[in-house]
RNA sequence: CGGGCUGUAGUAUAUCGGUUGUACAAGUGCUUUGGGAGCAUUUAGGCUGGGUUCGACUCCCAGCAGCCCGACCA
């Protein structure tokens, strides 16, 4: 292809990004920015996007069927999976004025996902024992509506991914397959560049299972996720599962006496600590939550520390956690927001203490008094010590794996991939059933596995950049050779580079071919380190009979012929 | 969803309650041509709506949009 011809040139100065895989991108030429999480793919862009997807899809085909499945579909079919009230991210289409009002006043969802879609599907046409196990999939874009979007490609609005569905007789077949998968997925991200960063990570498997699921991470400092190692398992864990032990401080000093303080107006652990002068890990925090609408429960960790409502749900094997509200929290603690400790609580509420809270000494806590903390507060002293002490915090870095004592190793990760087991969720809310062999109807169990496409473009230029730009793996680059073409008014130099193009094209090499009479020898070469494609190779009046040949991830050219460079281009 | 910031040319910026200045990009001409060339010249701008004012790009209000921090991310 001709650079003079593509649509979608390098820039020359841009503004400064958030991430690396914005600013390259953008500049050059590969993607355009419409609105904050929006993009076009240009010339360039889109041949990456495609290669990725093209992996993606020559794996996937080992292990499930391509379909294509619409993305805005009736709001009926969120409804009888009960998501198209509780899904934070969906999104759905109206008409935009009273005409179009007048011609169709329906209303579609805009689809974030498509268990919606293609459950209803598979019950259309596979109704008996022997059509399982089967899985189909698809890679289209997908819509949701993110509060915060950031990163170039990493978190956007509207974005691109494969989505594969199984459906299994058993809950043996499913895991089965579900294991297979692993090895599928991996595969991709091995031949996609970024095998060896990449990890499998455990994470929430949602509120109908207490299993994981699990989250193909590829370890990058942009990355939004937070992932916990432990070395000794060799087990990775996603920050909202990860078990977590706080290190032991404070925890030699003499008990003093218990003293109220007035602090009106001082809320939160940080301004708190600062107000008393102490760390704010001698502090404690109370959050007094509702659950299930008919039980309250106080729940307390150390000052610093995050409550994890997922760990607090199982703890508490219940459906629905939220706040107390202002009514509640009065009346059960006699205080405003801001003073609530686990002193004297009513008997109606359930105490539920971290094990953070233990293993320190005169620590502070809400007095339950509006405008009070009491300090120099000791477990066992001031307050019974619990039958149990629990884990439902989220952890943080310089915490222990409980099991084995040893500290975390922690790193930030851009989720790739994610598998998920679905069981019987979405089979049973459309009544998807199959007649066994037995002439029984039975439940069948399903499976997701998602990857985005248009995000592992932007980790890869994340992980494969230098300050000049890109430097693609070979199988996503958009092209494989970048030739260019210098001296172009001298006809001899120029039949030379075109017999060079012609005769690598027809050898079905991918070329992109930088035939500009106008840019300069500088703007030729940092436009070919910008753009990241492997190979360079230069045609002008220096080179004589020979090529210049070098590989973007290496300093050193070198002169060779065509036959060498056929060569060496086959080879790879 | 909470907090903060910003909307001036294709891009990046400056100044100003009274004719918006510059750089890059783009166009033309000449020179140049192995690591982002030079000179000359041309084109191109105040987000939308309302208010205050003799006069608003500037001040105020609303909307829309973008950016940043945090929360969220089956």
């Amino acid at each position: 292809m001709l650079y003079s011809k593509i649509f979608g040139k390098t820039k020359k100065d841009s503004k400064k990004y958030d991430s690396a895989n914005a600013t390259f991108l953008i500049k050059g030429g590969f993607i355009d920015q419409v609105m904050a999480g929006t993009y076009t793919y240009l010339t360039l862009g889109l041949r990456v996007l495609n290669k990725i997807e093209n992996v993606v899809r020559e794996e996937i085909n080992t292990i499930g069927a391509e379909i294509l499945m619409p993305s805005i579909v009736p709001q009926e079919l969120w409804e009888k999976t009960g998501r198209l009230q509780t899904v934070d991210v969906l999104m759905k289409t109206t008409p935009a004025n009273k005409f179009a009002l007048a011609k169709n006043d329906s209303e579609y969802v805009l689809s974030p996902t498509h268990e919606e879609v293609v459950t209803p599907l598979a019950q259309k046409f596979n109704l008996s024992y022997k059509d399982f196990p089967f899985a189909l999939y698809h890679i289209q874009t997908k819509f949701r509506n993110e509060p915060r979007v950031k990163s170039g490609l990493l978190r956007g609005r509207e974005f691109r991914m494969k989505d594969l569905y199984s459906f299994h007789a058993t809950k043996k077949d499913m895991k089965v397959y579900y294991e297979n998968s692993k090895k599928v997925y991996l595969k991709i991200f091995e031949r996609l560049g970024i095998g060896k960063d990449t990890v499998i990570a455990l994470a929430s498997g949602g509120s109908f299972t207490d299993d994981y699921s699990h989250e193909f991470q590829t370890i990058c400092d942009t990355g939004e996720d937070t992932l916990f190692f432990v070395k000794s398992t060799g087990i990775y864990y996603n920050r909202e599962v990860a078990p977590s032990l706080a290190p032991n401080i404070y925890s030699k000093e003499k008990p003093l006496p218990r003293k109220d303080i007035k602090g009106e107006g001082i809320i939160g652990v940080n301004e708190l600590a600062k107000f008393l002068n102490i760390p704010v890990e001698k502090t404690t925090k109370t959050m007094i939550y509702e659950v299930d609408g008919n039980r309250v429960v106080a729940v307390a960790v150390r000052g610093g520390y995050n409550i994890n409502e997922d760990k607090l749900r199982k703890v508490l094997k219940c459906k629905e956690i939220k706040l107390a509200s202002k009514e509640t929290l009065k009346r059960v603690t006699g205080a405003e927001i801001g003073y609530a400790g686990i002193i004297g609580l009513p008997k109606e509420v359930e105490i539920i203490m971290d094990e953070s809270i233990n293993n320190r000494a005169n620590v502070e806590m809400g007095a339950n008094k509006t405008g009070y903390h009491s300090t120099n507060i000791n477990l066992g002293r001031d307050i019974p010590l619990p039958e149990k002490f629990y884990d439902i915090k989220m952890a943080k870095d310089g915490d222990f794996f409980p099991e084995t004592k040893e500290k975390y190793q922690v790193m930030k990760a851009a989720e790739v991939g994610n598998i998920f087991p679905l069981y019987t969720k979405f089979t049973e809310a459309f009544d998807y059933k199959f007649i066994d062999q037995d002439g029984k109807e039975k439940p069948i169990y399903m499976g997701c596995y998602g990857i985005g496409p248009s995000r592992i473009m932007g980790i890869i230029v994340e992980k494969f950049n230098d300050e000049k730009g890109i430097i693609w793996p070979e199988s996503v680059a958009p092209f494989q050779v970048h030739l260019i073409g210098l001296d172009l008014n001298d006809e001899s130099i120029k039949s030379k580079v075109l017999k060079v193009y012609k005769v690598l094209t027809d050898k079905g090499i991918e070329v992109l071919f930088d035939d500009r009479l106008d840019a300069t020898a500088g703007n030729k070469f940092s436009d070919a380190d910008l753009i990241g494609i492997p190979v360079r190779l230069v045609v002008s009046k220096r080179t004589g009979e020979k090529i210049e040949y070098k590989r973007r991830n290496e300093k050193e050219a070198k002169l060779i012929s065509l036959d060498e460079v056929l060569k060496i281009i086959k080879g790879n």
